[in-house]
RNA sequence: GGCCCCAUCGUCUAGUGGUUAGGACAUCACUCUUUCAAGGUGGAGACACGGGUUCGAGUCCCGUUGGGGCCA
């Protein structure tokens, strides 16, 4: 299986799941799925002071999730120390890497002077040329050192499935750090150990990357390692067109969930930030995404993140489920919004679906029930400002006042008959039905839009009603 | 500061030398409706700029500008 393709993610887990590690996720996900290969999930937590279980379960949450499944893994770079280590030590066998005592500080400060300078500044490698005595000196000191990469004096260039070719001059090349001097690899060096060992084919991901891209490939040269295929991803940006991050309300995948967003159309949408099919197709279930799947329609250039369509696409989901799916999976926010206790869910079922059916178009995100829809449970829901103005005075009062017995009447309680005693009233007084139904709905509801008025008087029921009309025509009185 | 990446409507994008530059979200108008949405119809809205290459450039090359990223 030497042509197998093989794919990883490497999230560092930071207590959050990034809306752009996601989308690297998916992308890398579709690939494989697409090509019949594996998805390797690993996580880079050799960084993280202390990377909890909890941290690592904010990751794994996430992509289960969205539906995001994975063949191996996943795996811990912090567990995997002494292979890096090992790796290491090849390199400095082989003249690759060299030991380096200089103190981090010292070099930092000269970085700072430099950039204040304007100037460039670039590690030197005066421990590379440093005597054998003064190394022992240095060693018997117990200075602390860290492993260099010596980096050859040869430009790289590489073909990006993305970008394209990607040339860099040596020159432009630090001579990076490889192992800390704690005995922790760094980014560069853990990755592409990893990469080797776990088999990976194509490495996809952030173009953050794309500078480490020729730093990795010469550390597989001079380890005498396959070269993957790499493509690098554009950036998911904020409003503000700045990188994505904590800052942006947008950043945090889980907090989508929460607002009671649908993983299905979380996927979509970021399917189709920085891909496309190639034609005007946007609405496509997840078969469809890795069937039409292709690294070579990706788009190089970084894209905003726009909440708003991605609510709309929300919305289109919600509006194609079943009245009982709907119902099912919203009833967590049901709960959490206290609209109903879970007894209640069960006994009502037959009433909680035709809710549904009645709110399902006016949904956008699942938490929308409780501003949309809250009056369908409770009593103590907000009368619209707008409303009160328009409604409350007492040419409208006493035109509900007068419906109030008329209602009270009518039998059996369903939206045919209570619309035949509205229009009915209508007529007798000589007035519009509309002169009615607004006010009446407002009453009702604390509302001015919302599903057809007779139905949502069936659904909240004749004794909530004419307690609603009552007490608004009685709050009326009393000014 | 150095290096790297990027550049089509406000946003996401289609476009691979010849198009009235197409679609989606958002926006505006009209329509439908008991209302609000949704839907339908229509409008406004883009090839950053400057040089080349070519009979012909959104499309190819170079530069400028702008944006973004990386620099344990």
């Amino acid at each position: 299986m030497k042509d197998e393709v093989r794919v990883r993610i490497a999230p560092s887990p930071t207590g959050f799941f990034h809306m752009g590690s996601a989308r690297t996720a998916l992308y890398n996900w579709f690939f494989a799925r697409h090509n019949n290969g594996k998805f390797v999930l690993r996580v880079e937590d050799t960084d993280v002071v202390r990377s909890s279980a909890q941290m690592i379960d904010v990751i794994l949450d996430g992509l289960k999730w969205l539906g995001i499944d994975w063949d191996e893994g996943p795996f811990f770079q912090s567990e995997r120390i002494s292979v890096y280590q090992k790796y290491v030590q090849i390199l400095i066998d082989k003249g690759c890497a060299y030991y380096c005592y200089c103190n981090p500080n010292d070099l930092e400060q000269e970085r700072q002077a430099a950039y204040k300078r304007k100037e460039d500044w670039q590690y030197d490698r005066r421990c590379l040329g440093l005597s054998e005595s003064r190394r022992q000196e240095k060693e018997e000191q117990k200075v602390p050192r860290v492993v260099r990469f010596l980096v050859p004096d040869e430009p790289v260039s590489y073909c990006d499935l993305v970008h394209g070719e990607i040339k860099r001059e040596a020159k432009d090349i630090e001579d990076l750090i490889i192992l800390r001097s704690n005995g922790v690899p760094t980014y560069n060096l853990a990755c592409v150990v990893d990469d080797h060992e776990m088999n990976i084919s194509h490495v996809i991901r952030a173009v953050d990357h794309i500078t480490n891209t020729p730093k990795q490939i010469l550390l597989l040269n001079a380890l005498a390692l396959p070269v993957p295929k790499y493509a690098h991803l554009p950036l998911i940006l904020g409003e503000d067109k700045s990188k994505l991050s904590k800052r942006h309300g947008a950043a945090s995948l889980m907090e989508y969930r929460k607002q009671g967003y649908l993983p299905e159309a979380v996927l979509n949408y970021l399917a189709l930030l920085g891909w496309s099919p190639g034609n005007d197709q946007e609405m496509m279930s997840i078969e469809t995404l890795i069937k039409e799947f292709d690294l070579g329609r990706i788009n190089p250039s970084n894209a905003v993140f726009d909440g708003q369509k991605l609510e709309w696409m929300n919305g289109q989901y919600i509006y194609a489920m079943s009245d009982e799916e709907l119902c099912e999976r919203l009833t967590p926010f049901i709960l959490e919004f206290g609209l109903l206790k879970r007894d209640e869910i069960l006994a009502r079922r037959t009433w909680l679906l035709k809710v549904c059916g009645l709110i399902k178009l006016r949904l956008k995100t699942f938490a929308d029930i409780k501003d949309v829809a809250g009056y369908f449970f409770v009593e103590d829901f907000e009368y619209e400002d707008d409303g009160v103005k328009k409604h409350c005075n007492a040419e409208t009062i006493e035109i509900l006042e007068g419906f109030l017995s008329h209602l009270d009447t009518v039998k059996p309680y369903d939206a045919q008959a209570i619309e035949q005693a509205v229009r009915n009233y209508a007529q007798a007084g000589g007035i519009k039905a509309g002169r009615i139904i607004h006010p009446l709905r407002f009453s009702v509801t604390g509302k001015q839009g919302g599903p057809g008025l007779f139905e949502t008087m069936e659904l909240v029921g004749k004794e909530k009603c004419l307690k609603r009309m009552r007490r608004f025509v009685d709050g009326f009185k009393k000014e």
